[in-house]
DNA sequence: TAAAAAATTTAGACTTGTCTAAAAATAAAT
DNA sequence: ATTTATTTTTAGACAAGTCTAAATTTTTTA
């Protein structure tokens, strides 16, 4: 089995190689809360174990027994945030913390069964995908509401932005997943987007439509 | 927050607590399979923290603070072994290493919501009784079967041994919580048991007989 | 109650994961 | 195409938690 530290290195290494397919050092150090120095000690491990490609200033990426590991993790991570939510009742903004301690749990069988007992969820409570037990998981393109145009519609399906405050902003405009939206007017001015979500008309910045996301 | 090492040495302290007020070294270094020189370390942390009362050579007791936190973590551990034998139907000799790392998890809202979730349950599959989020429980008293005589009875509600070889042995007899047992005979020779469990009759050794608690 | 045995503690070392400061390599800019 | 700036790595140190071996204290036993 690997550390924690291990764990947390891959995960944030997978996440990372989803925006650039050679991972940096900085960028590692930044997403981990650690610095570079102690990065490249990690990295050193991690190659050694046969986890990442790595080259000396060069950047990484994850191999595939690397990118296995972190996708048993977000499987994780992504089913007891979907527990939480589910059968919790925690609201959105509320689990990231709690399951970022869950998916060290390393019980394989207590995560088929959590799955099996939540009916085998596609998507965490953000519209992040669930992969399955091989790591596997299709990805739905995605595409932010700042890309439609006048009278455009289409169904919120996920979040770029995952920060309780973003979160709980969406909560409050009723910005959720699975509600379907209709772009009215967009703001010449700033482009900012006046929404109908379901019954309810709402204006929305250019930041936030580009950190809300449609089903292509 | 506590270290992981240090929530360990105060649980083990906890219920080594509840065979010898004054816990050795030499104890805790069995139960928690390291050497005594390394005990002797984390006694001194734990001490120098308030959670233990330390003199060398003169063994441990918990304080009010170390007790506390000690029932938190048993509390965790009780309610997640409910939780996978209830919600995941695990059996109850497979969960004590699941909850093991469980336990850890800090948050405790999601304990208290845990708890709710299954409608507070009182006692864990083994009969252990799950303290509050005060760590208030009312310690049912038991006594093992050994201890009735022929023809007495009593209802299933502990046992002293937790080992999974153990637990499946009395699964198998259909030994489980809740079960009305009556002594139907005693064999001389050996201090072996007849029991008589709902329509089954089961002959159970001495050593068996001791592990396995009613209600007084 | 003095010697032997057992338990406990100390001393010193090792691993993991982190850090700061300095050196080296790469990338950017004039 | 050099110099400058940025990024990355190395070197050396530190804290947590563990270990072995040796020293010390307590307990047991003759």
């Amino acid at each position: 089995m690997n550390t924690l530290a291990e764990e947390n290195y891959l995960k944030a290494i997978y996440h990372l190689s989803l925006n650039d397919t050679n991972v940096s050092t900085n960028q590692i150090a930044a997403a981990i809360n650690t610095k570079a120095a102690s990065v490249t000690d990690m990295l050193k491990k991690l190659a050694d174990k046969e986890l990442i490609n790595y080259e000396k200033y060069q950047g990484v990426t994850l191999t595939n027994a690397g990118e296995k590991i972190a996708l048993h993790i977000i499987r994780k991570h992504r089913l007891w945030e979907y527990f939480l939510v589910e059968k919790l009742n925690f609201k959105w903004d509320e689990v990231h913390e709690m399951a970022e301690e869950m998916e060290h749990i390393s019980s394989v069988e207590l995560i088929d069964r959590l799955d099996k007992f939540m009916d085998y969820p596609k998507h965490d409570p953000h519209g992040d995908p669930i992969p399955d037990r091989d790591g596997n998981f299709k990805k739905h393109e995605l595409k932010p509401i700042a890309s439609l145009n006048v009278n455009e519609s289409g169904v919120i399906s996920g979040v770029r932005d995952h920060s309780p405050t973003f979160l709980q902003y969406l909560e409050k405009q009723q910005l959720t997943i699975g509600k379907k939206i209709t772009v009215t007017d967009i703001i010449e001015y700033d482009n900012s987007m006046i929404l109908q979500v379901e019954n309810i008309t709402t204006h929305i910045s250019r930041e936030v439509a580009k950190n809300l996301l449609i089903a292509i």
